[in-house]
DNA sequence: ATCTGTATACTCGTATACAAGAATACGAAT
DNA sequence: ATTCGTATTCTTGTATACGAGTATACAGAT
């Protein structure tokens, strides 16, 4: 048997590979904003920051190119995906028809692990003062109470789009109104879902896409001059 | 004005790349099958075949990873990507959620010109005696029910998704049976759409993804043994 | 005979080097 | 002064070269 026709087994453990790490480093830059929006990225430059080669780099701004947060143009370079009002409304729209549709299969499964481990992270998100780490938290409280839904491909899709959000995410969660009433949503999610309650957890997690584009909206407009 | 800062204008024009050629082949190569799911990629030998380095190779399995169509595991390679029935399930059920949502988006529009184009890939379909293009041309059919929903990320996601699906669609429409059925199911999509009724536009819509799978599935179970 | 350990071969990841294309800057002509 | 053309510089795309990790094969031990 060719040694080859075992490659697509296991788990996907990806060996820590530099281009990885440059990723992991890009992606975490672009989220916080020390990358703004439109800024050029060189490869030369990012190479001898990060001390690799520019192979790596370029393999990482094709990641990230996928992800959304890059766009790229032949011959002429990449550059850090603009943010603007266009894209927020576009971004949760499709948020909110793919998370609703996953939360829905999810609550048919009734997987009680899930909804405890989403719990724990609730209660995590209200201790969490690191600004970093809500973005994170939040995500993986939204993906707990998906899992259960069945649909890999689906659930693949929705993290990726919270990738593509997470810059926004950010500038929401870090004002301090935002982020109890953002809680509150989520509480009110949880209880709904322990209680088997799908048409309501639909509309709390619905309002809580609208609530979040619309803090968005407001902020990119108050700040666009 | 840095040199730089203009590199997001414009539309994505992207050159002629070598790697954008071989992403282009081997994309082919899969969907029809020549390259069959689990096979392995190697960089060298596709370089070789190709007649160009490894390195342009190592891009278009990138955007291939990306697309779905191929799996890659750093330092062990990349296959192409297995079929199987969950995946065909999934996807179908992903693509109805999306496509479902954006026909209901377009159809609020009520943009004659696209509905025409439609009718006119339509027609083509009907024409069209090479199996290699009926992929094409039902990807542009539904397409072009959709365009106008005013969501352009939806749209790159179907899109993507159809990429994806191309692999399947080409086995269901090699059935001369099926193909009848889809260009019927087609057919009523249409009428509905420039009725303006989005309830039987949907229904159609949602029953031709049902058929697909359905389809599928059978196919997969029928020759899986 | 099966299993384990070591050696070998193969493939990928990364670095360096070269070539081609794009944008800017400069100069000449109108 | 403005506009067009050319040359230079910068950046990316591609090729080649090297190093590291993984899998296979073979040999020895249990």
């Amino acid at each position: 048997m060719d040694r080859l026709s075992k490659i697509g087994e296991g788990r996907s453990v990806r060996p820590q590979t530099a281009a990885d790490g440059v990723t992991a480093i890009l992606r975490e830059a672009i989220a916080t904003g020390t990358l703004a929006p439109g800024a050029a990225l060189r490869q030369d430059e990012l190479a001898k920051e990060f001390g690799v080669s520019r192979m790596p780099v370029r393999d990482a701004l094709r990641y990230l190119e996928a992800e959304g947060l890059v766009a790229i143009h032949p011959t002429r370079g990449a550059v850090v995906a603009a943010m603007n009002a266009t894209d927020i409304s576009e971004l949760y729209a499709l948020r909110e028809l793919l998370e609703v549709e996953a939360l829905r299969l999810s609550m048919q499964k009734q997987n009680p692990d899930s909804l405890r481990h989403a719990a724990s992270v609730l209660e995590q998100l209200d201790r969490e003062t690191d600004v970093g780490r809500w973005g994170q938290l939040n995500r993986e409280f939204h993906v707990a109470l998906y899992r259960d839904c069945g649909n890999r491909r689906l659930l693949d899709l929705i993290e990726a789009q919270h990738a593509a959000s997470d810059r926004y995410v950010r500038i929401v969660l870090s004002n301090l109104d935002y982020r109890e009433r953002s809680q509150d949503e989520h509480r009110a999610m949880l209880f709904s879902c322990m209680q088997g309650d799908e048409k309501a957890a639909v509309g709390h997690l619905t309002r809580h896409f609208r609530d979040a584009c619309a803090a968005l909206l407001d902020y990119m407009t108050s700040r666009a001059r």
